[in-house]
DNA sequence: CAAGTCATCAATCAAATGATTGATTGAATG
DNA sequence: CATTCAATCAATCATTTGATTGATGACTTG
């Protein structure tokens, strides 16, 4: 994390931050939102209760601090792969891919987001955080639907709105439910596609 | 709630803590979880802190309280109409009016019932109280859908278990969002047949 | 009505917890 | 080397908060 000699002695503001917003997101998965204490994030960064004020003054900042933190990586998730290219179709599916992977390998992020999103109800400034979030992937995933159904692979009487809702809220509930059987996340990606499916195509999928 | 003259004075266990669970509940939605006080609930029930813990011993029972006030609504919810003899579309449609008139009516249930679900996720013993609920739940859907395909209503190449998942995240998920326009729901209700319906079947719904 | 139980409250406790203070240390600057 | 400033900590504060205690008041019952 900083240098292997002089472990965690006067770290850079922004290095601290960093890494008291990946203490506080661990925390988080463990004990909740509720559960989390000033006092065991500055343990688990090594540093003193204090200097986590003096780089996170309150405990508000800091919850807007896992909000953005979280923020980014949803944002990383989103330009690493080019795909312009492809049909609307594969690149929805590429969607189901990379959230299949963060799912897989990395649920806290999942957990995380949910917790706060269950804040963002009562709390309007992590509701300004997260608001974006959904948006994009919400606005992502309806317009590929769009495509999709212009493209003729998807239903035309496919209802974007709505069936953004429909999917995201199943990706979501998907991540809250104890995991099942491995193959579970597969099973749920090959129902939605054909649920969005256009019917009068051959069977090909 | 009680007698009207003689307010709030003397009255039985059962009726107490009914009226702690409906102000918890209440408090929940407001604050959350996290920011439930046992003496905000005291005060909203206009009793004194002590009685309410004569009542309900810690603060552990008053979410068990809540998370059982929650159960015995949902239970009540699936007794009400005779639907035996219909078709499971049908059946299925009316589950979907249910959820519908609940969500519009009662808000709060759905909140509380978010809320008591990532809490869930760390403490067993709510666990223990929620699993049933959404299992049930869960259990309805599947075998609506299972009987629906047998019925030729439904598509043939559903996946009941995912697709009792995709079902059920969508309707939750709908619960999440900040409502919009108000046909919001039916759009998603129609949509959500589309998406099971039997592709093969002609134009009726 | 006397006795006993149930329900209630004012007062208080002890622990937890977010935050502050004032002093200290180390690295850069000139 | 002296100065300055960012980073750090031990100690402490002020509240909040779940819970308890002991006394008092109301029904019920024999």
């Amino acid at each position: 994390m900083s240098d292997a000699y002089a472990p965690n002695r006067r770290e850079s503001t922004d290095a601290r931050r960093t890494a008291i917003a990946a203490a506080a997101r661990a925390l988080i998965v463990e004990k909740g939102v509720e559960g989390l204490r000033t006092r065991d994030i500055a343990e688990r960064v090594g540093i003193n209760v204090a200097t986590l004020h003096y780089h996170v003054p309150s405990k508000e900042a800091l919850i807007e601090l896992v909000a953005d933190s979280l923020r980014q990586d949803f944002m990383n998730q989103h330009v690493t792969r080019p795909r312009a290219h492809l049909s609307a179709r594969r690149r929805m599916d590429l969607e189901f891919v990379d959230f299949g992977e963060m799912a897989e390998e990395r649920p806290e992020v999942m957990q995380v987001f949910s917790e706060l999103m269950e804040r963002a109800r009562r709390d309007e400034r992590i509701a300004e955080i997260m608001r974006p979030l959904i948006g994009k992937w919400r606005q992502i995933v309806k317009n590929l639907l769009t495509e999709g159904i212009g493209e003729g692979d998807y239903r035309a009487d496919i209802d974007a709105e709505p069936c953004a809702t429909m999917i995201i809220g199943a990706l979501i509930g998907f991540c809250r439910n104890r995991h099942h059987d491995p193959d579970a996340y597969e099973r749920l990606v090959a129902e939605l596609r054909r649920a969005i499916r256009n019917p009068s195509l051959s069977i090909e999928d």
